[in-house]
RNA sequence: GGCGCCGUAGCCAAGUGGUAAGGCAGCGGUCUGCAAAACCGUUAUUCACCAGUUCGAUCCUGGUCGGCGCCUCCA
């Protein structure tokens, strides 16, 4: 039993086995530095990040590479705008855009790549399309000429053969029952950053960077691409026609897109002002991790549709495993070993493996992972849960986390020491003892306002810091 | 118009040709000095609607209605 992923190419679920033994090829794409990401940026970036895991517990090795768009239209219009020079306008988006990475948690790319730094590339695979014949120039720019790619149109499975192919159109005159060529290098324009190339100065069109990137550091033919979904078409198309073009081997051998997160169920723009950002969410108050469980848990190709209520259940969700954990990491159980439980256990690995493989069914491992939840709960109630079984129990946990990395609080509250908790609470634990409820409520709401919650076991009182 | 996705309880959501996982919320209990946590029970005779195939369909086929996305920059 293996992996099985949807192929956006031949649109179905296939198996997934690297060409090249057990290492896989993948190339992810990233973001355009112009503002902070947004959640639906995230959500992408969430899905990738659980493929990548997901990949590595599966005992791939993993060559990813994810690339920054830091030369781009807009990007252009803002640095201008701001008079600022562009990579210092970049460079701080960037920087956000990696910190948000780490408070989402996700896991670093192999190599996270900038197209700036690859212009050269860009340009040798543009002069390879233009000796090959897929290229033709006009007004210092140089496009791509579809009608030459007979492939044209498969990953987005349009028939492309009625288009006039070769129709030379502006893009500011891009008229949609005509040709479709595309951009490869823009002419220099006056202010405008630009490099120096054989075919004129100028600056390069937005899908050559994926495919230079992409085949310098992973070769020719990549195991998977992966992106949001609104990049099938045109951008994905596009890479296939230059890359194949360039090499004339098959460039992605599964394509992998996420579907949108919605907000009010229409996309996110601007105009309708539903853009959240994570910063924003996070200064609402809301833990990153909770971001992080909420994007996790639905499937990946499932549309999203965001809501602050979504993001309460997905707290309450991380809470109840939490609480948990705690109680498999402080509760007294008796000696010995259940065997029912330790099968329960690899079942529910099992399961969870099973949703995983599963096309990255994240809700169906979740649910493996709430039923041995509330089965493991149900036999420490019952005193059938025995100390032999911690150890599987936590390795479920530890499974479970491994994808998901949510247990782990964001905050730490650095204000109140663990050893004035310990005391606080041996105090109360005294107080009690002596039937002195109102000093024992008294310390308890003390607690609370520090942001400690105490809980009464039957093997005394235990404490968590608030999320 | 072309391409693609979707419509399952209050919300999120899995799923299979043979009779509906899981999470959140709600209600009723157990436990508790009170809480908290946890557990138990309960919440869809039903899976947008219609027709067909079948012994049998939420899952297959056709159609209808509805929602969304891409086709222009876009995660």
């Amino acid at each position: 039993m293996g992996i099985r992923l949807y192929n956006s190419l031949t649109l179905q679920v296939e198996d997934f086995v690297p060409s090249d033994s057990n290492a896989v090829r993948m190339y992810t794409c990233g973001p355009t530095v112009y503002s902070f990401a947004h959640i639906g940026n995230l959500r992408t970036f969430t899905f990738n990040d659980i493929l990548r895991r997901w990949l590595r517990a599966r005992d791939f090795v993993l060559h990813d590479v994810m690339n920054i768009t830091d030369v781009e239209d807009k990007i252009i219009r803002n640095s201008m705008a701001k008079g600022i020079p562009m990579g210092e306008y970049t460079q701080q988006y960037e920087k956000a855009f990696i910190e948000d990475c780490a408070t989402m948690r996700f896991v670093p790319p192999w190599r996270l790549v900038r197209a700036t730094e690859h212009i050269p590339e860009m340009v040798a695979m543009i002069e390879k399309l233009h000796e090959k014949g897929f290229t033709y120039e006009s007004d210092g720019s140089v496009y791509y000429r579809i009608g030459r790619f007979p492939g044209y149109g498969k990953l987005s499975h349009n028939d492309f053969g009625g288009i006039r192919a070769g129709a030379r159109v502006d893009v500011d005159e891009y008229d949609k029952d005509d040709a479709r060529d595309f951009v490869l290098w823009k002419a220099r324009k006056e202010n405008e950053p630009f490099w120096e190339a054989p075919f004129g100065n100028g600056r390069p069109g937005w899908h050559i960077e994926c495919s230079a990137m992409a085949t310098k550091y992973l070769g020719d033919t990549l195991d998977i691409h992966a992106g949001g979904i609104d990049l099938l078409f045109p951008h994905h198309e596009n890479e296939i026609a230059q890359s194949e073009g360039c090499s004339g081997k098959p460039f992605a051998r599964f394509w992998l897109h996420c579907e949108h997160l919605l907000v009010d169920f229409s996309k996110m723009s601007k105009s309708l002002g539903n853009i959240y950002t994570l910063r924003e969410l996070i200064e609402m108050g809301h833990a990153p991790e909770t971001v992080r469980y909420l994007l996790a848990s639905v499937p990946y190709r499932k549309k999203l549709n965001f809501s602050f209520d979504g993001l309460k259940a997905a707290a309450t969700s991380i809470e109840r495993l939490r609480n948990y954990a705690l109680r498999l990491n402080t509760d007294k159980y008796p000696d010995g070993v259940s065997e029912p439980l330790e099968a329960r256990a690899v079942k529910a690995l099992a399961d969870f493996d099973a949703g995983m493989d599963d096309d990255l069914n994240t809700a169906e491992a979740l649910a493996a992972i709430y039923e041995y939840v509330r089965d493991t709960n149900s036999a420490m109630d019952a005193g059938d849960f025995k100390a032999g079984n911690v150890a599987s129990a936590k390795r479920v946990l530890e499974k479970f986390d491994s994808v998901f990395e949510v247990l782990a609080p964001s905050v730490t509250e650095g204000a109140l020491p663990d050893a004035a908790i310990d005391a606080l609470v041996a105090e109360r634990s005294l107080a009690k003892k002596n039937k002195d409820f109102k000093r024992s409520d008294e310390i308890r709401a003390e607690l609370l306002a520090m942001g400690v919650i105490l809980e009464d076991t039957k093997d005394g009182a235990r404490w968590k810091r608030k999320s």
